[in-house]
RNA sequence: GGCGCCGUGGCCAAGUGGCUAAGGCAUCGGAUUGCAAAUCCGACAUCGGCGGUUCGAAUCCGCCCGGCGCCUCCA
């Protein structure tokens, strides 16, 4: 029997943290984080059994941890992150049988699935996708040991775990093997125990297998987690994640095969995360307010827990049509530990906040004319420090970003960290009005003064974000092609004539005009810019010009009528008068 | 039946013993703008209910009501 892990961990520990605690699954409560190895952190997720493609489930442990990655990393800490990729199990044999394809061929094709989502996501912090197949010597020679330590026995060609040998069972997930009532999944008739679970399975005729000291067979479900962590990571690890769903059976049968094997903790910290749940109709969950609208529509979609046997899917899709960088935001606003309601309103309603972020990324650009993207900060916490006493602006932020890191230190607390990520964007946003950093005609030594320490407060922001994996690169521009771009650029500048000569009847005919295609004109001091527009927009705005040139010419404005025609004409649009009106047609 | 989680403003969501209960979305005022947009300022909750512990509780304990998860494959 192995000694206790909990509360008695045998390795030797490096000192903690001094302010980042996290919470341990294990014993129910956060402790103050500290490593098997100073300075060093190993960290197990537990990836996807790769039968079907991948669904916004997997999705939550993967960018969570990122985050845990490039938060530990920021904190000095030289992290060895891994994700196994279960290639060999049931439903993998099934899915090749009725696709007429190897175990093999439907394993690659999943693995690339999942790997493109997580790049889309912005997870690039792993370290290792080990694959069961790849580690079946270490899987049998786990097997073995624990057949020869008495912890497990051969039956009929399986091996199964003995959970009557272990007296730790069941304190993952705080059972007892008594309490159990599952009739242990099958295969009663070979097993001591109903509780018992199978290490090594039998092959039958025509599935892929292995040679063993117990006659050709595949692993159990569980066991190839506990050889490949300890392969990679070494008998006592970090940190051991997962969903909540895996507490049992799978990592409660982990920590037994591993700590019986070895007779010492397997891991430091159990960190799960939250579940997602599907709801079709989020944003109303409990709602009384508008609980009547909408009646007639009485298809409820069902709701409830998301997996792939309910049918949950799409990822691609959600991707496509949201964006990697929403997603992220949206799964970290809210603690990794709470159960996340899961829509696409949701999703977009947390994308209105984003765009707080992206607008003043343009100004910040406008101000310093360099990107925010390409913009250098500090690294690590240390090298982020700031002065105190500094200019009123530094104080502040400085002020923020220690409460963002208090708020990280606490468990991982993205949530509240996104907060103060939104407090710091405002402070921003205020200095930028007071110093009138956009207002043109200052002195230029003046202006580089005002501006110096906005920038240092820039990087503050981005070295805080880059610990959340957010804001790394331009989010795709939506775009509505590059003719859209120059009818714009045409409609703006038409615009700012009339504007010149205070013909403001037209200027806001073109606003107005505009509206209903979702673009919006901001006139700065530097021009004007637009944003927004809809798939229908070239259209409409096209045919906003020729409404246009249509009053121009009704109030013997030829001037501007022959202007509106002869711009579209240089971008190559033409227009043709009709009786029954005017059309436009794009030149080959 | 066993184990466990959750219930904070119209919606989402931090906070789990002590400054005026973060932040986002929405809404309403105001500054700014030719009008807008953006930005800024301000307004907007006493924390499901009841009882208890405490100098002090959203935060601890008990009961109740209401959601949900695991105990079978599942991130």
């Amino acid at each position: 029997m192995p000694t206790s892990t909990a509360t008695n961990p045998t390795t030797a520990t490096a000192a903690a943290h001094p302010t980042l605690r996290i919470y341990n699954t294990l014993t129910k409560k956060k402790s103050p984080f500290e490593t098997v190895l100073p300075g060093k952190v190993g960290i197990y997720l537990c990836g996807p059994t790769v039968y079907a493609e991948a669904h916004i489930g997997h999705m939550v442990g993967p960018v969570i941890f990122d985050c845990i990655k490039r938060y530990l990393t920021y904190n000095a800490y030289e992290v060895n992150w891994v994700v196994n990729i279960t290639d060999v199990d049931d439903k993998l044999i099934q899915k090749a049988n009725e696709r007429g394809m190897t175990m093999l061929e439907v394993a690659e094709e999943n693995i690339a699935d999942y790997k493109q989502n997580l790049a889309a996501l912005g997870v690039d912090q792993i370290d290792h996708f080990p694959r069961a197949t790849e580690c079946m010597g270490e899987i049998i020679r786990l097997v073995e040991s624990l057949v020869e330590q008495g912890f497990a026995y051969a039956s009929e060609g399986d091996v199964y775990f003995d959970v009557g040998k272990d007296r730790e069972y069941g304190k993952l997930s705080n059972r007892t093997v008594e309490a159990m009532q599952g009739e242990g999944g099958g295969m009663v008739e070979r097993k001591k125990s109903a509780a018992d679970f199978a290490l090594w399975k039998s092959a039958k005729p025509d599935e892929p297998s292995w040679e063993s000291p117990w006659g050709n067979g595949r692993p159990g479900w569980h066991i190839e987690c506990s050889a490949m962590a300890k392969k990679i990571l070494g008998e006592t690890f970090d940190i051991h994640g997962g969903g909540l769903d895996l507490v049992f059976p799978h990592h409660e049968n982990e920590i037994a095969q591993s700590e019986c094997c070895h007779a010492k903790p397997m891991v430091k910290y159990w960190a799960h995360n939250g579940l997602l749940r599907k709801d079709a109709a989020a944003g109303k969950i409990g709602g009384r307010g508008d609980a009547a609208s909408a009646a007639g529509d009485s298809v409820t979609e069902d709701s409830g827990k998301m997996s792939r046997s309910a049918g949950a899917g799409g990822l691609g899709d959600l991707i496509a049509a949201q964006g990697g960088e929403r997603i992220r935001f949206f799964l970290l606003r809210t603690h990794y530990r709470s159960t996340v309601l899961f829509s696409e309103p949701a999703i977009e309603e947390a994308a209105i906040g984003l765009e707080t972020f992206y607008r003043f990324f343009k100004r910040y650009e406008r101000v310093t004319g360099s990107s925010f993207y390409e913009l250098d900060a500090p690294a690590t916490r240390e090298g982020g420090e700031m002065e105190p006493g500094a200019a009123d602006l530094l104080a502040q932020v400085a002020q923020l970003r220690k409460k963002f890191l208090t708020v990280m230190d606490d468990d991982f607390n993205t949530g509240g960290a996104i907060g103060e990520l939104f407090e710091l964007v405002r402070t921003l946003n205020k200095y930028c009005d007071d110093a009138q950093l956009e207002v043109t005609g200052e002195m230029p030594g003046q202006l580089s003064e005002k501006v110096e320490p906005f920038v240092r407060g820039v990087q503050a922001l981005k070295e805080l974000s880059s610990t959340l994996g957010i804001f790394q690169q331009a989010p795709a521009e939506a775009g509505g092609g590059e003719l859209l771009g120059q009818v714009m650029q045409l409609v703006i500048d038409l615009r700012a004539e009339a504007r010149a000569t205070k013909n403001f009847a037209t200027a806001d005919a073109v606003r107005d005009g505009l509206a209903p295609t979702g673009i919006v004109l901001e006139d700065r001091a530097g021009g004007t810019e637009w944003t927004g527009g809809d798939e229908n927009a070239l259209d409409v705005v096209i045919k906003m010009l020729i409404d246009l040139r249509q009053t121009a010419r009704e109030g013997k404005d030829f001037a501007t009528s022959d202007a509106v025609r002869d711009r579209l004409q240089a971008i190559g649009v033409t227009l043709e008068d009709r009786a029954g009106g005017t059309e436009w047609s794009i030149m080959g």
